[in-house]
RNA sequence: GCCGGUGUAGCUCAGGGGUAGAGCGUUUCCUUGGUAAGGAAGAGGUCACGGGUUCAAAUCCCGUCAUUGGCUCCA
């Protein structure tokens, strides 16, 4: 007999080779209905593994993550079957669950597939789905796994199989197909009710680009057709909150070919929205003792020599600028750093000076890939909210922490609130893409990790996602489709610091060097704007939104009044324009709910007779006939709810 | 940069080897209105650009550019 114990802490006596089905079967036939997974001592199991020691075990459902990971996991086998039996010269590389769904990279050889082969590849794989076949876990040997591939000619399942022990490979047969898989499936595949053949793309064998392209087919299934019907119109909802769609629906940006990709421009609206985030930052940057300071958008190419950018990024970079001057180069600046050390080195400072906060909106140009571009959330010319922080040692915790207190004030006062902390630290691996000494490095590594801990923020460690001067703390957000992106950023450097030679003179007399601390709250505003727009849909709150009120007169008679009225907001502050078109107030009313402008204020006979105006909330909701001064009131207080002052 | 998709009026999109389509917007006129579209008439297009096939190309093929889903990259 051997003791199994699941997560309540019960603990369930059973034979010796007793599955984790039979398991819950004695717990409830419901659950044995349902499980399609397991995990037992922390590794994955298939339901019908036997279990020959005592252990921990979690049964999982549908409704656990893990349970959809071995439901898509196993969708991959099935699609994989699938395209072998469609193309039959085809090599299969690897096929993982993802956050939604799965991919399975193939080598089609020359043959290439697009939307149109995916109905039949989803009809294929239903087809075998639907033939309920087990789903059957074996041990191999490494001598007959090779053969098994060699007989493929499938070198990238040998390469695979090249870096596993004999012993600890398996395979997983279901139906007629066979593939190297360490295990984590359904029982079986007719659970697997609807299949979705979403995109294609290429990916390179093993994430290098200098590796073979492969095909990436990506994919989704559910239990039922009705999930992945919903699931397709959840999609189709996403799609209406991207702020490609949402920039353009409310005037905010454009891009033009004649300008060129990457290069947005700013309409009134948006750039009336832009003024108002810097104001707000500033406001909190004043407070938090930053100084503004403004520089220009090109420098000498010795600047960036001086930092490394330029041996880092230069090929890669927009091109120097030549000058009548023969050998005289500039280059747009794609960073601020560089150009705030020379501030700091433009006056010696004593120790007592420290901390220097030098901010400033900067623009700086980078010349992304062309297949990276996206919106405003990867452009080639955007704008940072920077600031670099000069300090002692002894002052970069407590800084540090500052600055978490300032970013998270940020995205408190803008309702994002499921973001990630993430401290991206060096790949130890790849010491060639880093500058600087190793020490430094783990100076600046220990102390963003101790500041994040300080803070008691919930953070994840991604290691080769650091800068190459120095790791960061950075706070991601989700797009509207899920998809993760740095906003603001916060930086330990030790290294511009010694390239610059920045120094203080310390209590002893003796020169110092100062630590650098790169930040910004909301990363750029380009890309800030953009997620804002996905999270908000574009309902920005109160106190952000450029047009907050509109006032629609009933008709041409009323738009004296509607004057008055407008005169007596902007006296209060409250941004609004009228609608004198000549259209039903019906009409404007629903533009004005399209463009998502948070007040209308109707005014006709009965208002202009008693002083008022009839207020109507975006949405729908009629808080009836009020007072100019009353509606301010409540204008007044709705922002000071959502916008605190830091 | 690489692998797929897409590019038709200001916007959203239909069409598709033989005279370029709709809705919204815009212009003019009528209408002067009460909480999500009042009515009429008109203007508006080198069907992204360049080349090829064809009697004939917006439509088929090739290339370029832009855009888009991924990959790689991201100071």
């Amino acid at each position: 007999m051997i003791e199994i114990t699941l997560p309540d802490g019960a603990i369930k006596t059973v034979s010796k080779g007793s599955t984790p089905l039979d398991i819950a079967k004695s717990i409830s036939e419901g659950l044995a209905r349902n499980i399609i997974s397991a995990r037992f001592n922390e590794i994955t199991v298939e339901i019908t593994t036997p279990l020959k020691d005592s252990g921990t075990l979690t049964l999982f459902t549908w409704n656990d993550d893990e349970g959809k990971k071995a439901f898509w996991h196993s969708t991959s086998h099935i699609m994989a079957q699938a395209l072998e039996e469609l193309y039959p010269d085809i090599k299969l590389t690897i096929g993982p669950a993802i956050e939604n769904g799965f991919y399975y990279d193939v080598d089609f050889g020359e043959h290439s597939i697009s939307e149109k082969d995916f109905p039949v590849i989803e009809k294929k794989a239903l087809e075998i789905a639907r033939g309920k076949h087990d789903f059957k876990m074996r041990e191999v040997s490494k001598k007959d796994a090779l053969d098994f591939y060699e007989k493929q000619h499938n070198e990238f399942k040998i390469e695979l199989i090249g870096n596993l022990k004999d012993g600890e490979i398996t395979f997983c047969d279901h139906s007629t197909f066979t593939d190297l898989c360490r295990g984590g499936h359904i029982p079986h595949t007719g659970i697997v009710k609807a299949i979705k053949i979403l995109s294609v793309a290429g990916a390179y064998w093993r994430g290098d680009e200098n590796n073979k392209q492969l095909t990436r087919v990506y994919g989704i299934s559910f239990p039922k057709q009705k999930e992945l019907t919903a699931y397709l119109d959840l999609l189709e909802e996403a799609k209406k909150r991207d702020h490609r769609k949402l920039g353009k629906e409310l005037e905010l940006f454009t891009f033009s070919q004649k300008v060129g990709q990457g290069l947005p421009l700013w309409l009134p609206k948006g750039a009336a929205l832009r003024e108002r985030l810097e104001q707000f930052l500033k406001r909190a940057q004043k407070k938090a003792g930053y100084e503004m300071v403004v520089t220009p958008h090109i420098g000498q190419k010795e600047l960036y020599v001086t930092s490394g950018h330029y041996e880092k990024y230069g090929e890669d970079s927009f091109q120097p600028i030549h000058t009548p001057k023969e050998d005289e180069e500039f280059l747009l600046k794609p960073m601020n750093c560089p150009h705030h050390c020379e501030i700091f080195n433009s006056t010696p400072y004593s120790y007592r000076d420290l901390p220097k906060r030098y901010a400033e909106f900067g623009t700086v140009y980078r010349y992304e890939q062309s297949g990276e571009l996206h919106g405003l959330t990867r452009v080639r010319g955007f704008t940072q909210d920077d600031a670099h922080i000069f300090c002692t040692p002894d002052q970069l915790n407590d800084e540090f922490k500052n600055v978490i207190d300032l970013s998270l004030y940020v995205l408190g006062s803008l309702g994002f609130e499921n973001f990630t902390a993430q401290v991206s630290v060096r790949d130890l691996e790849k010491p060639e893409k880093y500058i600087g000494d190793v020490a430094n490095w783990e100076k600046a590594e220990q102390a963003i990790i101790n500041a994040a801990e300080e803070k008691g923020l919930d953070y994840v460690i991604e290691s080769g996602e650091a800068a190459f001067y120095g790791p960061k703390l950075d706070f991601m957000v989700k797009d509207a489709l899920g998809r993760n992106w740095q906003l603001g950023t916060i930086q330990v450097d030790y290294n511009l610091p010694i390239r610059f030679d920045l120094t203080y003179k310390g209590k002893d007399n003796e020169l110092h060097r100062p630590i650098m601390i790169h930040r910004a709250p909301f990363g750029s505003l380009e890309r800030f704007v953009a997620l804002l727009l996905e999270h908000t849909g574009g309902n920005f709150p109160l106190w952000l939104i450029p047009q907050q009120a509109i006032v629609l007169p009933v008709s041409e008679k009323h738009e004296k009044y509607a004057e008055k009225v407008l005169n007596s907001l902007e006296n209060h502050e409250i941004r609004a324009l009228i609608d004198r078109r000549n259209e039903t107030v019906g009409k404007k009313i629903r533009e004005a709910e399209l463009k998502k402008i948070p007040f209308m204020l109707i005014v006709g006979e009965h208002e202009e007779e008693s002083d008022s105006i009839a207020v109507r909330r975006h949405g729908g909701k009629d808080l009836g006939s009020i007072t100019i001064s009353e509606f301010a009131n409540l204008v007044s207080k709705e922002i000071s709810s959502t916008l605190k002052s830091f």
